[in-house]
DNA sequence: CAATATTAGGTGTATATACACTCATATTGT
DNA sequence: ACAATATGAGTGTATATACACCTAATATTG
């Protein structure tokens, strides 16, 4: 029984799985190099990017937002601290612990933004106007498929 | 100048990168939800099924084949190692190690498929067949922004 | 108001990922 | 034939991610 793996499908491109891995790392290595005078990497900036629009938020909010585990963002909010990008400030809530952007924060985030805005372009560009918007309303249904 | 950032975007679903990243963390929840009863995930399945593709891959051929970095794959097999799910032999160039399906790793890989189809089918009955296609057909082009 | 449940956060461990560097073994050019 | 270069693999370090478990503070309720 052990070779009757017959029916398997030869390509190896069918796992609809593997191939937005494939392409999510792709489009990470694209921005980051996009970002990389800045010195921030997509991710960074995003996570700078949304405590500048939540204002003050909590480290489950913040996670919340990108749909992460909210103890992968306090990993990930450790990064920035060390660099002088953030801040935390206890709450009101003694338990809460809020997230600012420091100077320096909201200064690298301005610069990464301009490059943010050419790579977001060059998307565009690249696959058209279409279709990326096709693929943009794709991604949210998939998101949608975890509660 | 501090807080010059009005030009800001204000919806947080805007970076096309954020986005692909967020939908490649939910599909791959979903996969793996699907496939746990196998006690695979989509990555590990992925490889065996790429293992008994490619024959006796090398592991930087392996690498090649998931768009991934070849120390990354090192490893991930790693792991496929210690659960006694490949090998690893010595090819006639001694700097290769081909990687090979062990009869356990056969016959999880066997029993990890008939989830994957469903998941396949899952999916494709969530997205319909035209979306998904345009979206694997997009995702491909993004595969292709990195050499 | 005391007991309990909920909420916010932190740590240990594990997987997935990449880059810089190293080592060993081919292959090749002169 | 031998030095220079290619190639295949491994390690150290770092980021990104999640789950199980823990602590502390607040909220709820009998």
């Amino acid at each position: 029984m052990k070779q009757n793996l017959g029916h398997f499908p030869k390509e190896s491109n069918v796992c609809n799985c593997t191939n937005i891995r494939r392409a999510s790392r792709a489009l990470t290595q694209f921005y980051d190099e996009c970002l990389s005078p800045s010195g921030l990497t997509v991710t960074r900036m995003g996570m700078l990017h949304q405590i500048m629009e939540l204002k003050h938020p909590g480290i489950s909010e913040l996670a919340a937002a990108f749909r992460i585990d909210r103890t992968t963002m306090n990993r990930n909010l450790k990064a920035l601290l060390a660099d002088g990008l953030v801040i935390l400030r206890a709450g009101q809530d003694a338990r809460k612990k809020e997230v600012q952007l420091t100077e320096l924060g909201t200064a690298k985030l301005q610069q990464a933004y301009g490059l943010w805005c050419q790579a977001q372009q060059d998307l565009e560009d690249y696959l058209g106007r279409e279709e990326l918007q096709q693929l943009r309303g794709s991604l949210a249904k998939l998101e949608a498929l975890v509660p």
